[in-house]
DNA sequence: ATTTGAATTGAATCTAAATTAAAGTCGGCG
DNA sequence: CGCCGACTTTAATTTAGATTCAATTCAAAT
């Protein structure tokens, strides 16, 4: 709050890196909970302990500093999950995997970033411009899932007349439409993890049974 | 100076009331493309055949007039589902009524209504004041809803231990979400919703199978 | 201790829109 | 006709907020 500066005995340069880092984590808090639209560059500099013009000092632009929260956002979101993937054993079926890709997307977005809940809750909105820094990480992550959805349909788990494109659209939607109703404080997200895995799983596969007798959470890996 | 008078009675508005109207429509139109962020009010002027200025003998400001727009474009929504409903048979079961919101929903957002678009597209972004005016109309809704899942529940036809709540939010989600992906021009709607009542119905109690059991054609609830 | 340059700021400037003011048009009706 | 009031318009005015600029601080190097 005060105006003056850090008051680390930081070398500079590193000061300076700490500093952008503030922006930009400033600029996820404000954005995913105001909105493109009314997300002030004084509010995101209040936030992070800068005046307004001291923005401009780490980026040329509210729209580049929009547009690296919504790169380093869309980067989070697809990373997070890859990663969860990896941490399925070898032999696990597409079931398996699509239940960890759903919690992995859940938790990225209401627990662990702003990020990525600035990304879903405004990516419509951006100008074009904008958009497109983020296009790429979103191309790659609609890749994962359609990934998903295709290795279970050649296990035979989907029916044969279902359209994967829209599948994985409506999927994606239920996730992404969370944050725009869960309350982080009021509610356990475990509940809402286990819900959505089995919805979607009985969604896409057509039955609801098949619990995870405790290997669903992608740390702890039982089967083989 | 103005013609402010609380005077009610004011005789002969024929061309002003369309003009209204046609300013309203322009403004559905905007904000469901471009959002609230982007939305200036002389993009709805001049696609509504008026200059900027005009707008304001019909709304006080910009604020109001979105404000509209959002409660117009909840309550078609929710009379566009709530009268798909009145036309489903009596004795028929959840599970039909649960398809036939599912199509009115879709159908009303992608086909009808960019009002209804508009209302899913924005209402996050929106500052307090405005939303707080659809709020009323939203809660309806909602609980339309809620009275499909909690009759299915009664039904014996979802697990015991599914949380109504949840399951609404993110099937009402999958279904708000459409707006984001789907292009009216490219894709047929008929399968977006044959696919979705699969996915859905499947979701939430958990088979695949079982599609309408040739009952009502609920096409004809298409008009209004 | 002085110089240097990265980091930061207070005080302008600039600009896109929203909003207001002040007329102007036009059709109907006395 | 001629003016009345509903409707529109052109021409300001205002304002919020992004951006720029010319200093200022302060740590580190000389």
């Amino acid at each position: 709050m005060k105006p003056s500066g850090a008051k680390t005995d930081q070398p500079t340069r590193e000061r300076g890196d700490a500093t952008r880092q503030r922006i930009l984590a400033a600029a996820a808090a404000v954005l995913s909970t105001k909105g493109y639209a009314a997300t002030r560059l004084s509010d995101i500099a209040s936030e992070a302990g800068v005046r307004t013009p001291g923005v401009y000092y780490y980026f040329a632009s509210r729209d580049e500093l929009i547009a690296e929260v919504m790169r380093v956002g869309q980067l989070r979101v697809l990373e997070h999950v890859e990663s969860a993937l990896r941490t399925v054993p070898e032999g696990s079926g597409a079931r398996e995997r699509i239940r960890v890709a759903v919690e992995a997307h859940l938790r990225v977005e209401l627990e662990l970033s702003d990020f990525a809940t600035a990304v879903t809750r405004n990516t419509s909105q951006l100008p074009e411009q904008v958009r497109r820094a983020q296009q790429d990480e979103s191309d790659r992550y609609h890749s994962v899932w359609r990934t998903l959805l295709e290795s279970a349909r050649s296990e035979g788990l989907l029916a044969p007349d279902l359209d994967l494109g829209i599948a994985r659209m409506l999927v994606i939607g239920a996730l992404n439409w969370t944050p725009e109703w869960w309350r982080t404080s009021t509610d356990s997200i475990d509940v809402l993890v286990d819900t959505a895995q089995s919805v979607v799983c009985a969604g896409l596969f057509g039955n609801r049974a098949v619990p995870d007798d405790g290997s669903s959470n992608f740390d702890s890996m039982l089967n083989s």
